[in-house]
DNA sequence: CAGTGGTCTAGACCACTGA
DNA sequence: CAGTGGTCTAGACCACTGT
């Protein structure tokens, strides 16, 4: 009876999880485990190394392969556009620009971008409503420098995501999320109290090592971001 | 010249950076790129099979390999265990347990862990400390039903994070994050004004179909969580 | 039904690294 | 330096699914 990758790497998982390798100890090499499968190595290769992107075992080479001794707990999730978020509530999605302006970049913004001093960059405020009642604020910044086609973009009837995820599609970004409280420009925004507790998401967004865009996304009251793992 | 699946890989993300493919576009089969590389259609379909896992393509048997039309924007974080988090940040880490009592667990805990009404669980609060200074609040309720050694363990100098990793190591959860102002307990016990917004961290661990516990993480104000894609 | 990806194999060579 | 995982190959069969 021979065994595919997935009956291998199911297996492996159920022993681990029954102990019978306990956690930092060593497992079988690939041949040996090839052979008690009765299958190729490299079936038993690709089931370890899934093991591996699941942060379940760790393998080194002539060391051989070990159980974590803390899994290793991590998470994906999809960094939401917010147009997508609210038409899978069934909710009805609504946009609007509030403010667009070129500006010089202020220094804190030239930190986390790693902009030169003095450049321009375009600044927009707009409002993502669902059912007609605020959901999230944004406030984003475009580095001219980059991305000089944003100047001419109309940002009145679509977001500024969009035009970006559109224009310059694969790009790596850095992401922080954290709890602020509503300042006098989000309570009026957002129609919720000034100091109410609400969900921020800031993300920088790179295009072969410069900063394309700097955008702070702040939900409404309540907000949650959900996952599993 | 032959090619590794690292360099397909490469070469491939480049060709669709570069547009060589629009958005929804249909890309060559294994056996032509194979032949294009001249490696092997193993190779190609490893590195193919790699921009699955990154969402930047999509594969169906028969209709073949498409560019994302919306790249499919994701990214992993990792579940970080408090103590690391602090000792990482060079702070010496300190653990209290504040409260610890075996009740019935109430209906609204029922109906997040799917237990049955009236079943008994653990209840724990404890506080992480950074260098002296609050930094976690942790508020816990451990399923007996499933883990009843837990009525035995003594959480007075280990946390129950620490605990149950060890006890029941491989586990999957549901993670939910959001921004709370804090209440009387909150503030007393993160030494921070009431109403203050912090980030907190909701997760139900589940170990074959059956929640473990649900936790509820409470940081100190200006807590950032932050990843990379 | 036919074309595409999914997976397996048996064997090979290589790179890293612990003993 | 020797053992382990990392990767590649050439060929094969299979499963799914669009036409």
């Amino acid at each position: 009876m021979t065994a595919t990758y997935r009956q291998v790497k199911a297996d492996l998982l159920e022993q681990i999880t029954k102990g019978a390798w306990p956690p930092g100890g060593q497992m079988p090499g690939e041949a040996a485990l090839a052979a008690q499968y009765n299958c190729a190595r490299a079936t038993v290769n690709r089931a370890m190394r899934e093991l591996v992107a699941d942060g379940i075992i760790e393998r080194k080479r002539k060391a051989g392969t070990r159980v974590r001794m803390a899994p290793l707990r991590q998470a994906r999730f999809a960094i939401p556009l917010v147009r997508q978020e609210i038409e899978e509530q069934g909710a009805t999605y609504r946009y609007g620009l509030l403010h667009a302006a070129q500006i010089t970049a202020p220094d804190w913004l030239c930190k986390g971008m790693k902009l030169n001093a003095g450049q321009e960059v375009l600044h927009l405020t707009c409002l993502h409503s669902a059912d007609n009642t605020p959901y999230q604020f944004e406030e984003r910044w475009i580095n001219l420098a980059v991305a000089p086609m944003a100047a001419q973009a109309d940002f009145s009837q679509t977001g500024p995501n969009e035009w970006l995820v559109a224009a310059l599609p694969f790009s790596s970004a850095d992401i922080s999320f954290q709890a602020v409280e509503a300042d006098d420009q989000l309570a009026r925004h957002l129609a919720c109290p000034v100091a109410a507790a609400l969900f921020q998401v800031e993300r920088t967004t790179w295009w072969e090592g410069a900063a394309i865009t700097f955008v702070r996304l702040t939900h409404r009251p309540g907000h949650r971001m959900t996952t599993q793992y």
